[in-house]
DNA sequence: GCGGTTTTTGAATACGGTTGCACCGCCGGA
DNA sequence: TCCGGCGGTGCAACCGTATTCAAAAACCGC
């Protein structure tokens, strides 16, 4: 009984249901009026048929997708993964397919919202790149919410979920200081990333109240990634022009890690007893032996369920609320790279 | 100039730019009989209007969506996490959209896929998961076609590509061999999986023509990952129930990653003077200083290349070739996890 | 300036569903 | 018995674009 042609649609099934088309669509609709029986009968025949409803077709008509596009900046850090994991769990459970793109960071977003919006996409979660503002307009005029994830842009509306990055700098910067050290260096990370650039302020800002002179800044050559800080890192301290500090803050874990690497495998620097290191963001390969990284946990569940909370996509209308801000403190993760103040 | 509703359609682009609707539609579409001129001024006309085409109602006509959907198993593992990079990258480049998909691992794909099928996609890349006939029964009534990305339904004729995981385990058997390892262990990994079944037998096929005593398989308690791992090494040796052998097989490099974290850091053991550590994969945290796995390298960007071409997206007809299996060679990459032979 | 091509063009229709609307039958209350 | 109301049903009008077809326009060499 199966058909030899490749489609198969609500028609043929009203055909070996002896039923009208409109029956089939309803018995495919929750909640819509039909008899139980009538159902039941459509289902079988939809089931013989191999039917599958076409969802491109009915998004046609009725303006949903059920699709949210997700643009991520670079997968080669682990937190972006674990971000984009979360997502998809929370988003596949309510039944709303991803659409995943991905842009270099820092890089405008623009070409790839273009297309995204060819899709008629129900809502959009940007992890990454500059937003500009014809693009929040366009996105607004259609009706198509944006959620900014752990970023904003300053004179925009756009509504966004982001961990408290300064005050995460300042908890390291005081966990760090607690511990003793006084001199330190920074891995400065993504050039253009609110991110990066708050927990810099926020740990820079905290030094400069305590009176402590400012961290030596190491700027990476390459992308902001484990390869960038090892390379940076070695740069650095290998040629002496720096002094090797009593810390380092490396502004996310992946790159602490490169820097660690770096600093034990290549220079023999004990850590902590030589040199401390702080991280941000609590990656799973954190907490693993040849690390134990202390860092800033960013609380990925929380962050990403407010996340599809502003996207609110139950309420499709509603979308265009003014922008809402939300930011999530973290917390200090001790391990061992920071000896932990016995006080505490 | 900006309408103040959501929607602008080709109809008031046309209205606008004092066209047909069908102008338009031609301006859009790269190749079509238009001129240069009206061309010009309908392009201009969009722009006002901030007019973007709905791929949903062209898919419609077209039956094309330029969407293919990949579906992943556990992100976990970061070698997927590069497959699933080289595969964005790739597609992106081409102009194709990606609906992600996660699945568990081993569990039936049936639903996903069918969900996916709802959407029309083009072609579907798996990576995970099994695939039962009926599915790929239905996706080849309608002209879909799959790709199966390291793995095969042997009883099927699906396409893939795949690592020749068999002939990397030998490769791996034989490195421990010639390193001089006599007794062994073998991290076993997903159970439903042909990849990591396909490694095991060709390892152990390899032990048993040399008649070597055949490798001490520990089995997993949770899931094949890096936690996994580690609890079932610490499990296995720290109770003395199996003594310790000269070396271990990871069926992949994140399970030998758990395995050297846990006999290194927990039970002190040195590697590879007390015991040689082999992996599968060549993932980047393979090259890392805690690590330096050797490792038998997995070409992905050939990989995925294959894949693409095998998904053939050009001839949306021509789908229905049969099961094409591509088996890539692996290699040794020489690290310090296993002493290299000097002969070689 | 003319017949014959070759391009452009717009009207109409198709794509596969959803949904407002009108209608039908059935039930309970008066 | 009659009538109001209600769940179930089919008809037909969309949704926004691509494409066929025939007509109109532009082009060409003579």
């Amino acid at each position: 009984m199966k058909p030899l042609s490749g489609r198969v649609t609500s028609l043929d099934v009203a055909a070996l249901a002896g039923v009208s088309q409109s029956a089939v669509s309803r018995a495919f609709t929750e909640g819509s009026s039909i008899s139980e029986a009538k159902r039941k009968a459509i289902l079988d025949a939809a089931l013989k048929l191999n039917y599958v409803p076409n969802s491109i077709a009915s998004s046609l008509t009725t303006r949903r997708t059920n699709m949210v596009a997700v643009i991520l900046g670079n997968l080669d850090n682990p937190f972006y993964v674990q971000v984009l994991k979360a997502l998809i769990t929370r988003l596949q459970a309510r039944g709303v397919q991803i659409l995943t793109f991905t842009v270099k960071n820092g890089s405008n977003s623009d070409d790839a919202l273009m297309r995204v919006l060819r899709y008629q996409v129900d809502g959009i979660i940007l992890t990454s790149a500059q937003l500009s503002t014809r693009m929040t307009g366009i996105c607004h005029d259609r009706g198509i919410p944006i959620v900014l994830f752990n970023r904003y842009i300053p004179g925009s509306s756009a509504s966004g979920v982001r961990c408290d990055n300064a005050a995460g700098g300042r908890l390291m910067a005081e966990a760090l200081l607690g511990a003793g050290a006084r001199s330190f260096a920074l891995l400065k990370g993504d050039p253009n990333g609110t991110t990066s650039q708050d927990r810099q302020r926020g740990f820079t800002d905290c030094l400069l109240e305590r009176g402590i002179p400012p961290a030596d800044i190491l700027e990476l050559e390459g992308q902001s990634t484990y390869d960038g800080a090892h390379a940076a890192t070695l740069r650095a301290f290998l040629d002496e022009r720096h002094p090797i500090p009593d810390a380092i803050f490396g502004i996310n874990d992946i790159m602490a890690m490169g820097a660690m690497d770096a600093l034990r495998g290549e220079m023999g620097v004990k850590i902590p007893a030589d040199l401390m290191v702080g991280g941000f963001d609590n990656i799973d390969e954190a907490d693993r032996w040849p690390y134990r990284l202390t860092t800033v946990r960013q609380p990925v569940d929380e962050m990403t369920e407010e996340a599809l909370n502003l996207l609110d996509l139950d309420n499709p209308g509603a979308a265009i609320q003014p922008g809402i801000d939300i930011k999530v403190p973290g917390r200090i993760v001790w391990r061992s790279t920071i000896p932990r103040p016995v006080d505490l």
